[in-house]
DNA sequence: CAAACGATTTTCT
DNA sequence: GAAAATCGTTTGG
């Protein structure tokens, strides 16, 4: 059962990060699929988030698609190297949205592994938010695209992640943000090998 | 128009 | 553990 607008065009974006986590989360890119369990996410809180590329309502034309409605894609470059997915959540004009940093792979197992240029399966290669869209083959050109689509949306599964298995810490790589860098808006699952690991590997 | 800067990953020491 | 790779976006002149 796939994710609707109702889903993510709620208010409460930090809920919604932790809510994704245990969704299955699926691309149908150049005909092929590929699939993942989200392991690991964090929020962006818009206006008042200082680690937030909407930061003081910042508009620009990158960021545009952050002002949407809820429910649609917005990726980035950063580091001129890796592309960067986000789910867009709440009203039109509120630019919140939830960095998905890593999955577990399910579906295209061979697809990924040739995306990532690896031969074998290791967690590194879905954990991080750069790793990931690499495997499940997200670009820039694809910020703005529905969540709704066939090419790309997120799924409900049987896996239940119960409170106790869900971990919250501060969010990876925003340290410019001052003292918005230690709210604990970064969620994952505890134990979980697909889980990114920020400075020491 | 020029220049600095990342919501990172990989490789080398 | 440190550093390079690499480029679109944003900001300043």
């Amino acid at each position: 059962m796939i994710l609707t607008e109702s889903f993510y065009r709620r208010e409460n974006v930090v809920q919604i990060a932790k809510e994704l986590l245990g969704k299955l989360l699926v691309t149908n890119f150049d005909g092929e699929r590929t699939s993942g369990i989200i392991v690991e996410t964090e929020a962006y809180a818009g206006v008042s988030d200082k680690a937030s590329h909407a930061f003081g309502a910042r508009r620009t034309k990158r960021t545009e698609v952050m002002y949407a409605s809820g429910g649609i894609a917005y990726v980035y470059l950063c580091y001129g190297i890796h592309h960067l997915f986000n789910v867009v959540t709440n009203d039109k004009d509120v630019p919140h949205a939830v960095l998905i940093r890593a999955v577990e792979p399910v579906t295209g197992l061979d697809t990924m592994l040739h995306r990532r240029k690896k031969e074998v399966l290791l967690p590194a290669l879905t954990a991080g938010p750069g790793a990931m869209s690499e495997a499940l083959g997200i670009k820039t050109t694809h910020s703005g695209i529905s969540l709704l689509s066939k090419e790309i949306f997120i799924e409900h599964t049987d896996t239940v992640i119960g409170e106790s298995d869900i971990v919250c810490g501060p969010r990876v790589g925003v340290s410019y943000a001052q003292e918005d860098a230690l709210l604990p808006y970064r969620f994952y699952i505890r134990g979980n090998r697909f889980v990114s690991r920020p400075k020491t590997g």
